[in-house]
DNA sequence: GAGATAATCGGAGGTGCCTCCGTTTCTCCA
DNA sequence: TGGAGAAACGGAGGCACCTCCGATTATCTC
């Protein structure tokens, strides 16, 4: 099947907005949003978009309006996830010790690849037809990770001589490990696994 | 999407049918493989396969009975075209002097790719499903060229000194090529440009 | 506040996918 | 040759995709 070109994503700018939506418009387009996220993590991608006009309550041409395929609804979906990763990565060092905040965001981090995994198939449409959304998104992800090993570091409660791309890379496995029904518990533990290796020799650890 | 799981292919074994189809059920099992081979030439992965059952004057529910998914149909053509190419490589060293017999089917190869390109994508997931497939046919493909390379260095028409890897990467260069409006022409000039160069120095060169 | 008007809404409709099952056809055996 | 029964047919029906355009608002101007 030819990938249809994907009429130029808009949206890419976060401060030049190209004009504003009516109020009704920009109610519709978060509630579709809203939805859409809840559906995909369920359905996967094979989510019918039908469902999603109809659970959000506007007609099905509402969201095609928006999204005119649905490449462009995952992209919205996808980089809203992203982002909200992020803010938890401050929102959790502003409450918590330096290392548990780490901890919890790895934790995450599992269940946002968790949501992902459904969609694999649009995702990789998506990275076919605009690849830059993703050097966009990895390098989000990259930095918040640095600011919270950065300061557990700081605060001698994770050992200080490791990289985040070793982290990285093991938080990456978790992402190409194969689909079982145990996944997500395997890759929790592998998680806190990988903390008890951050912590051990610490400055603070007993040893 | 989800891959749906494709209920095991039957029809590997070529010389063990699983059980013998009635005579009206291969016919029209004949009839809609020679329909989809054109169909999909021409529209692409696109076609549409009620069009398919429409023109092979069939029920849809035939086809879907035949092959249950549109990969199963895809796998299908796809063997019989790369059975049909190396079949003609058999066809043209009886009718022709080596080099000529070499020449004129990698050009046949091009054609045969550019059929290839619509359905890319049914080709991936047929693929990620069943690799085995691949190999089987890349074999083929492989000694109906050695053969060709053979008769043709045996006869002096073409130097000695060359390997068929070095073929196999040109010709897999076309494959691999963007796919622009002249891309067939393209590959045509740089077919007969490879096999000047493997005439270059043979023993029957006036060097 | 009322009207103009441009932006937005929403669903009917045409197409394709796929399943299910009553009907038709072939094949085999007596 | 003439059924009986298995095998195959084929299309109706349910759902989803996507487009198109008349009806419906939100917003702006006076």
């Amino acid at each position: 099947m030819h990938h249809k070109e994907l009429p130029e994503l808009k949206e890419a700018k976060p401060s030049a907005p190209a004009k504003r939506l009516r109020a009704d418009a920009s109610r519709n387009r978060e509630k579709l949003i809203g939805i859409a996220a809840i559906e995909f993590a369920e359905r996967g991608g094979s989510a019918s978009l039908e469902e999603i006009a109809r659970k959000a309550g506007v007609g099905i041409g509402t969201l095609y309006r928006h999204f005119p395929t649905r490449e462009h609804l995952v992209e919205v979906v996808y980089r809203r996830e992203v982002e909200a990763l992020c803010d938890a990565a401050v929102e959790l060092a502003r409450n918590n010790a330096p290392d548990v905040a780490l901890a919890e965001w790895m934790q995450r981090f599992v269940d946002y690849i968790a949501a992902k995994r459904g969609m694999a198939n649009s995702l990789r449409i998506l990275f076919d037809t605009n690849s830059e959304v993703f050097a966009n998104t990895s390098g989000m992800i990259g930095s918040a990770l640095q600011r919270l090993v950065d300061a557990a570091v700081a605060d001698g409660s994770v050992r200080s001589d490791i990289d985040i791309s070793d982290i990285s890379q093991a938080l990456s496995g978790i992402y190409s490990a194969p689909d079982t029904p145990d996944w997500r518990d395997r890759s929790r533990r592998l998680v806190s696994l990988l903390m008890d290796g951050l912590r051990w020799g610490s400055a603070r650890s007993r040893r």
